[in-house]
DNA sequence: TATGAATGAGTGTTCATTCAT
DNA sequence: CATGAATGAACACTCATTCAT
């Protein structure tokens, strides 16, 4: 939770830069658009606080970024640790995507293009690299279409993403439908060559 | 109170409007925050103007979306057009997707819990309605799953958008792959019971 | 009055930044730590209109600026017309004084570091280049002292602007009688030799 | 309720103080928009720490004037000492402005209406009679313009330390040129009738 | 007592919207 | 009607000052 470069010696000043991050958590999750004043209306903190612990929005982005990017590091790690590859790989799209249902801030995953710390930059690769090994186990293990990369599969993570923040509100397991089809779509077996053009 | 030297303005108002609409297709399309002193001055005209044609920013985004959703039913249209519903639904998919890719504004097809106006409601009910045409046909020829139905499709669609946004910078015919895999998966001869749990 | 970089071409428009420029002049020639809120407000408009006409803080000062160093070109041009240099030495001063006197914003004619306009460079650049012309002719006619030139002359404004500032409140004449004492230094005939080490 | 324990504290707080003096005189004497932050750091404390000892900024400031006060007092006390008015006057001035070029807090020698504290109203007032002494001595010896005071003589470093904060990065001993300057025209004589009307 | 975290009024600046020209 | 100047609420961010540790 705290990250490596900032260290809030003290008990109260931990606690508040937890707070914030919960309650920036809260509010980037769910909507955009959000100001800092209203990130430290929800935190119970003065404004003046959130620049204390984030220099700058984007450093405040940054932090929770990187608490989401940690964990997802996590989750491709165990997957990764499944000796059936189409379980890792289910397992890492399932758990990527409990993450995303719990804290909505997994958009950053995936590298579109839009600035980023180091931190997070680190993490994506060490992400993409154990997806990487997720694919190609399960690819020699004959379950994974041949044609897919790591790329493809946090493509993906985008997609259910996107899914699930339009239906969040009225039906927030929707997402399983879609990512039942992409896995059947991935399966070796199920490949067609003429699906498309 | 009208006379003939007031008519030609009427064609002048239309030429503003779809120039407008046409700028802020532009601008939206591509980029967030856009002003609409940008979509004035890509439009040619002042900013006064674009407050005569649109009394809000919001309704600006309404027309916008109202043209794309009408573009949209007429793919949609063509596609219940077809007698074979694997093939029309390929076609509705690829065709909206094509939209997105020239057009970009395409978010606003599926109902994502955002205000709307009357007009882009009517539309997306059409669409729908005419995608559980699509949908009913092909499930009846054997070839699609029978346990999808048009919100699915549209879901689809909205993930295939996050997927073009994030890449298109780089690799903008990238969603196609990931089309393959969701087509694949929606194939009725495909479906595994074991998927997911 | 009007800059030749913007074309206020409304009249009402043109009103508002001759206003504007006058209420920055009243507040900047007297104090320091001016808000542009004061200054919208002493122009009677609001701060957006401020930022229309000046994008920038820096802007405004530098429009300030600009005008009083036009102002101080156009003194130091009538004073290099004068046949006799210490007359129009004596002129320069007391002239762009009196400008100082009324307008309180000269400190800018000295290139003190900070950054500032082409257009404040440039003139900059003609007023030393007058007064290092009024300088030669009266040290060619035997009435001043030969080890001075043009930055000097510049450094006396400067010195007598501060002694201005500091007593404006209390005896707004005081410093003519600094600027007679450096006259009387400045006289090739009172040199001495001896003056400082 | 005083004990032993508490004394070492007392010489704790007297070299924090003058640490934290020592720091706002670097900071305060090149730059303007010094934060009490920097003063803390400079002086290697915490900025709890300035606040015990000054209460506000303005009392940060006012001791810094103090102290450089009280130092200029010093000079004016040893010019006033020597027995030849203009070689006093002279020393004051010279040693003054050494004082300004080590320190670069001077600017608080001369009333210029600001706020001020007693100790500062006071030593001001010494340092004024004391220049008049020196004033008045010259004068009877026949070495100084019977038309100066000892204003005149406050507003002269006053300018001079104008000079010197406006060339100090360039060129730092420039003000000497304009010292010698106006004790040129300090000269009895060479006070010209005609200077200035 | 020293520390530095917390505070919040205040800055410069932007932008959707209104209104005089 | 079209124009773009005017408006002001809102934003990200700063810093003198207070207060918990």
């Amino acid at each position: 939770m705290s990250n490596a470069s900032t260290l809030p010696t003290r008990k109260d000043a931990a606690r508040n830069r937890a707070r914030l991050l919960k309650a920036a958590l809260e509010l980037f999750g769910t909507q955009t658009d959000v100001t800092l004043k209203d990130v430290a209306r929800q935190a119970g903190v003065g404004v003046g606080t959130v620049y204390r612990h984030f220099p700058t929005k984007e450093d405040l982005l940054d932090a929770l970024t990187s608490d989401q990017v940690t964990l997802a590091v996590d989750i491709a790690r165990e997957a990764a640790a499944e000796s059936d590859g189409w379980q890792g790989l289910t397992r890492f799209l399932e758990e990527s995507m409990r993450l995303q249902v719990e804290n909505g801030c997994l958009r950053c995953v995936v590298d579109t293009g839009e600035p980023f710390s180091p931190v997070i930059a680190e993490a994506r690769e060490t992400i993409a690299s154990l997806v990487q090994q997720i694919v190609a186990k399960a690819q020699q293990q004959g379950t994974l279409n041949a044609d897919l990369d790591a790329t493809d599969i946090n493509l993906m993570l985008l997609a259910l993403v996107a899914v699930l923040d339009a239906t969040r509100a009225t039906s927030p397991d929707r997402y399983r439908h879609q990512l039942a089809l992409l896995l059947d779509g991935m399966r070796a077996e199920n490949r067609q060559a003429a699906s498309i053009a």
